[in-house]
DNA sequence: ATTCTTGCAAATCATTTGCACTTTA
DNA sequence: TAAAGTGCAAATGATTTGCAAGAAT
């Protein structure tokens, strides 16, 4: 069967990652929540349906997805660092009130004339400011 | 008379800030680095000149200069927070090898069309990768 | 059976805070 | 001398580490 567990079990393997449990459960929370979650988030989310789940496995499972190029991490201020399911190249927007994360669609920044005996392996674009929302 | 400390000074109080020793020596030191320091870095370089410094005032008058708009903060990856003054806008190279933070002349990055209904209260465009001394 | 993963607790590192002392206006 | 700034030490918060127990191959 083709379910969304199998289908996210593969995606891992593919990226050279035991597909444990916790794994599976992290990785499809962050597939899920729009909130570019911290890890005290995903673990206050996930610990409930996984009572022994631990801080320190989900600061190894981010790490590894981190470092397996399957999440960035956000970083925003001098807060706990955020993380986003490295998709498509996009840019982020901060709200200063809400504290919430927009991604923005990609747009083609191009490298900078003076970047070019340099080896540009990321560009992060980073806005901050208010929402929407929260602009009244 | 109008030393470097003098000028200093005037600009510090210029934005509010009382010219105290310590914080004219930070001031200073921020802008003779080309390094984008940490708060460890400058006080490993101040200390040996002004050993009543503390750790704890470094952090103060960085805070203090950051809610000020005179020095901004660079955030890579995990790691301490490192400073910059606020130079008019520029974006910044992190090479992963060296660490070095480089400077990049602002390039007029517009404002995607995606936050017209977006406050919009900074940019920053954040490159990482390795840098040319690095490469060979 | 061996290797990888997990969970816990303790350790570490960056940063903040409380408070007494000093400096400056 | 009142207000602001400094230094120390302790507190906090995020993250990492060591290690024993558990799961997977």
């Amino acid at each position: 069967m083709d379910t969304l567990a199998a289908r996210s079990d593969a995606l891992l393997r593919q990226k050279g990652i035991k597909a444990s449990f916790q794994r599976v459960s992290i990785f499809e929370y962050l597939h899920r929540s729009k909130e570019h979650p911290s890890v005290s988030q995903i673990f206050a989310d996930l610990h409930p349906c996984i009572p022994s789940l631990s801080r320190a496995t989900v600061y190894n499972t981010i790490n590894l997805f981190v470092e397996k190029k399957i999440a960035i991490p956000v970083h925003v201020d001098g807060a706990e660092a955020r993380y986003d399911l490295a998709e498509p190249h996009h840019a982020h927007f901060h709200c200063e009130v809400c504290q919430r994360i927009f991604d923005l669609p990609s747009e083609d920044l191009a490298v900078p004339e003076s970047l070019k005996d340099f080896l540009v392996r990321e560009t992060q674009v980073h806005y901050r400011g208010v929402c929407p929302d929260c602009r009244r």
